[in-house]
RNA sequence: GGUGGUAUAGCCAAGUGGUAAGGCAGAGGUCUGCAAAACCUUCAUCACCGGUUCAAAUCCGGUUACCACCUCCA
């Protein structure tokens, strides 16, 4: 049985979709002023694996993230580069799906953008406010959060203990024009050359929050599965979803509330976020490291645990990562010699870590002992590639083993074929020759050589076999 | 002030009552002409104090430190 952890209920929780076979997602996207950072990278590919880990498991995913391309943010950064809002969109959802492409990243189901929404959005607010549950105010929309008497329960935040302008980010303006400071925004009115959109209540743009209400409820309905995002956003940003989306259907909103932990800089472990300045980019950062090490990176921590983005622990993954490829490098390698037949022994195995990987990854995406279970796969791959003689089949079933249990976490494991070269092959001949005739200075100086052109050689039972360093 | 989280070896990190998984790094060994890769062996009493129990990293109470959220954040 699959268990989630439910923010919600602070509790891991047996996992039932409201569908048998299917799950119905949502996870909160960026705000696209910007190239994502690492700390959003960690959201992304921390959900991505959860979906990933559902359709390993049989379920149907559909799996809706959001593009947040209208709000101060994106005004602000729209009018420093001299360009409209929608432009900035464009330009940084194209960087994306690019960055999120490199990091292999399935696309979404649906990515909607909060713009392409507005006639539902203020459908919905105009609901909220014949529900009474929202009033207008010159201009702007707010939400009564304490009609609403389950606010607070998502964070376990109760209203009067909340302390308003503790995070210092507190609008005089619309402070002034709420009838109560926990109120939030649903619409917001425009400032003269602000993008804006009509409205019943004049020019202006949707709320940050009311748009994820309006489009995961249109994509997937009144109440789905599960609702994802960064820790940061449990409160306010998901509270008021449920706020708004529970008084407007009447309905429960999402079933599980899953949030990742955060990414963290520095020997003091600071979250890495865009107003703090201490981030890296994913554009950035891929330009000098393999996105499938950054990927290992994420799935070496449990999502919901921070992650410390450190030099260290890049190299970490990097040489474990290794290890796991080596040991595919290592199968591949006996294929062309092995017999036709199977060891059953070895399919033994393959069950029993296959399963080991299962009960691990159904404890709430337990990706540290998954992990553990690949390495075991790779030991037995190891010992296995170096007998004297292979079975086929064996071979293969752990070869497809290991890349589809590391496909979950979007790694994808491969021979690379892409050096195949006479001229290397030559070099090697020869310096087998030299070997034979005991011409070990040759013999080294070949492999020098080959080495420092990047090329690794490798002498098994089997040959003399190379790789790129 | 309110709320939540974290504290396990040099590093990363599992483990929620039964006597500390796994990987990296380190040390020793096997294999090799030498390497490489691999394999084998080796490496911790779990922040601190007190309590419950036959038994606690795990439960209870307290302390300390760090992180996060309290309407910008993944």
């Amino acid at each position: 049985m699959l268990k989630v952890y439910n923010t919600l209920t602070r509790q891991k929780e047996d996992f039932h979709p409201l569908n048998d076979g299917v799950v119905n997602m949502y996870v909160c996207g960026p705000t696209v002023y910007n190239y994502i950072h690492i700390g959003n990278a960690r959201s992304a590919i921390a959900f991505d694996t959860i979906r990933r880990y559902f359709e390993f498991s049989g379920y149907q995913v559909n799996y809706v993230s959001n593009f947040t391309d209208v709000d101060d943010k994106m005004i602000k950064a729209a009018h420093e580069q001299g360009i409209t809002v929608p432009e900035l969109a464009d330009k940084y959802i194209a960087a994306f799906m690019e960055d999120t492409t490199a990091v292999n990243i399935e696309p979404a189901t649906k990515h909607p953008r909060a713009t392409e929404n507005i006639p539902e959005i203020i459908t919905f607010v105009s609901d909220l406010i014949d529900k009474g549950y929202a009033y207008a105010a010159a201009g702007d929309v707010y939400y009564r959060a304490r009609k609403f008497k389950h606010y607070g329960e998502l964070s376990d935040q109760s209203i009067d203990d909340l302390e308003v302008g503790a995070s210092q980010h507190v609008d005089e303006a619309e402070f002034n024009k709420k009838e109560d400071p926990i109120d939030f925004a649903l619409w917001k009115a425009a400032k003269p050359g602000e993008i804006s959109w009509d409205s019943p209540w004049g020019p202006g743009r949707p709320g940050w929050h009311i748009e994820c209400s309006v489009m995961s409820t249109k994509y997937l309905g009144d109440t789905f599965d599960i609702h994802g995002g960064g820790q940061d956003l449990a409160f306010p940003h998901h509270e008021n979803e449920i706020a708004q989306s529970e008084a407007k259907t009447g309905k429960t909103f999402a079933r599980y509330w899953m949030h990742n932990g955060f990414v963290t800089v520095g020997d003091d472990n600071e979250k890495m976020s865009k107003s703090l300045g201490n981030f890296v980019t994913v554009h950035d950062i891929i330009k000098t490291l393999d996105p499938q090490i950054l990927r290992f990176l994420m799935a070496t921590t449990q999502y919901r645990r921070p992650i410390q983005y450190s030099q260290k622990n890049i190299t970490d993954a990097t040489n474990n990562l290794q290890r796991i490829q080596t040991a595919y490098d290592n199968l591949t390698y006996r294929q062309k010699d092995a017999q036709a037949g199977s060891d059953d022994q070895i399919h033994q195995q393959v069950l029993g870590l296959v399963a080991e990987f299962k009960q691990a990854m159904d404890d709430d995406f337990n990706a540290q002992n998954a992990i553990a279970a690949v390495y075991e796969l790779v030991k037995v791959s190891n010992v296995y590639a170096q007998q004297a003689t292979v079975q086929q089949v064996s071979v293969t079933e752990l070869q497809e083993t290991m890349a589809h249990l590391m496909s979950v976490f979007g790694i994808i494991l491969e021979t690379d074929q892409s050096l195949d070269d006479d001229k290397i092959k030559a070099l090697i001949e020869q310096r087998n020759q030299a070997r034979k005739d005991h011409d070990f200075a040759l013999s080294d100086q070949i492999r020098d050589d080959l080495k420092a052109q990047g090329i690794v050689l490798e002498d098994t039972p089997q040959g003399t076999r190379y790789r790129k360093e």
